[in-house]
DNA sequence: TCTGGGGTCCTAGGACCC
DNA sequence: TCTGGGGTCCTAGGACCC
């Protein structure tokens, strides 16, 4: 029964909070007059709708549902809509946390509204899971005004599908804990619940499974695992067995820097002169910059792309993009934009209508340990073997792998290799699964 | 008239490496 | 001056998430 990966440690005990409704909720703790109004707030140009209420859901509006195509919806129902406030919503994120971390540091933020928390250390102070999950509810309700529900569950996917259910039946009251339920009702409220619901599960997938007469959670479950991968690829496969309860996604307690760095925009009328395009490209170069400076990196790789309205089928449509690579890597502003700029006059063309320009900023993953200058014109005849020799005697020193070479443009630079993480970890995939 | 913005991971396969 | 043919790198594209 214990295996004895196990023995020393407890075994993880994860607790999804994740706010309801988080953008609309942010906007009613400071208009409380809204509590019950059909609501929902809108993104950049007012374009469409990022956060609905309840009531806007009940109505059977999706998620990025256009304000021009809800507008009679909105007349009908007196649909209320806001511009989105991203520095208030920000903030309201940031105060949630601070609140969470009270309760556990092993804690992951995992988006702007959902935090994981280990919680299995936690727990001799209550109860049960589930008095921990109302403690924290009430708290972050009384403190903030905000409404959160509560997911907890053995394996993050799980929690995930615990918070679903917190959330959609009002028995759980906001507080859903699958580790203490028995599993019959488990196997009952998954069978209730779309396969499509799952983490993991998009579109795409939810299709292919229903062909493969994967309807359910509880299909997935009982799906083997190996089978699985044979078909989706490990990203499956590791889901099947979260799903019976085996952890395979670990806490990510520690943000990693940012690999890319997006700034882009859509236009609020369409575009057609090369100059009003390079003035959003050098915006969107500077708050891409600022955000670059922020986490300490250096881009290394700069991409520019145009686009033109992908809705309007009668224009002709023109879509391009192009990287330039920065033989220095930098976070200098104006040399950002310098070479933004003329990778977009490569890509300009006339006569077409432009709907959205973006820049991406793409870090070097690894610092450098032999600066790229010492090589600078390449290698000659010769050296390549030099090198290589002085490689290996590092690799044999710090352990295979620790440098590697990298091409970037005609320069070789050696760079730290990033840590090898292996797609899924075995470690825990000997536990006794939920479903056998 | 009007359709968001910002990310990640995985995989395949040809290029190209030292 | 000088290891090298077996890996490794790179990129695009697909899938997902909030």
């Amino acid at each position: 029964m214990s295996s004895s990966a196990n023995s020393s440690s407890k075994s993880p005990l994860f607790a999804l909070v994740d706010i309801n409704n988080f953008y609309v909720s942010c906007e009613r703790v400071f208009a409380p007059q809204l509590e019950s109004t059909p609501m929902v707030v809108l993104s950049n140009n007012d374009g469409c709708a990022v956060a609905r209420s309840n009531e806007v859901k009940a109505l059977g509006v999706k998620m990025g549902t256009p304000w021009f195509q809800m507008k009679d919806l909105a007349k009908q129902y007196g649909i209320l809509a806001c511009s989105s406030n991203y520095t208030l919503y920000h903030d309201m994120s940031q105060r949630v946390v601070q609140i969470l971390r009270q309760f556990t540091p092993h804690l992951e933020v995992y988006s702007i509204d959902e935090s994981f928390l280990a919680i299995e250390s936690v727990l001799q102070s209550y109860d049960s899971p589930v008095h921990l999950g109302k403690d924290i509810k009430e708290r972050i309700k009384q403190w903030t005004g905000l409404p959160v529900c509560v997911g907890i569950a053995p394996s993050k996917t799980l929690a995930k599908f615990a918070n679903h259910l917190a959330k959609k039946q009002n028995i759980f009251g906001g507080v859903c804990d699958l580790s203490t339920m028995n599993k019959q009702d488990l196997y009952q409220w998954m069978s209730e619940v779309s396969v499509a619901e799952v983490w993991g599960v998009g579109r795409r997938i939810a299709k292919r499974l229903e062909t493969m007469g994967i309807q359910t959670v509880l299909d997935l479950t009982q799906a083997p695992p190996q089978m699985m991968r044979l078909q989706f690829g490990v990203v499956m496969e590791r889901l099947c067995y979260e799903l019976r309860g085996v952890s395979c996604l670990r806490l990510e307690e520690i943000t990693p820097p940012k690999q890319q760095i997006i700034a882009s925009r859509s236009f609020g009328k369409l575009v057609i002169g090369l100059d009003e395009l390079a003035e959003s490209v050098a915006t969107h170069t500077t708050r891409a910059a600022e955000k670059l400076r922020e986490q300490h990196s250096v881009a290394g790789l700069i991409t520019v792309f145009i686009q033109t309205n992908r809705f309007m089928r009668n224009e002709p449509q023109y879509s391009q993009s192009i990287q330039m690579p920065l033989v220095a890597p930098t976070d200098n502003t104006f040399k950002l934009t310098e070479v933004a700029i003329e990778g977009l006059k490569a890509i300009y063309k006339k006569g077409y209508r432009y709907k959205k320009a973006g820049v991406v900023l793409s870090l070097i993953a690894d610092q450098p340990v032999v600066q790229s200058s010492l090589f600078e014109g390449g290698l000659g005849k010769g050296q390549s073997g030099r090198l290589m020799k002085t490689l290996d005697a590092i690799n044999a020193k710090y352990g295979k792998h620790t440098l590697r070479p990298a091409a970037t443009g005609t320069q070789q630079t050696w760079r730290m290799k990033s840590e090898n993480v292996s797609p899924h970890y075995t470690s825990h995939w000997d536990q006794l699964p939920l479903v056998s």
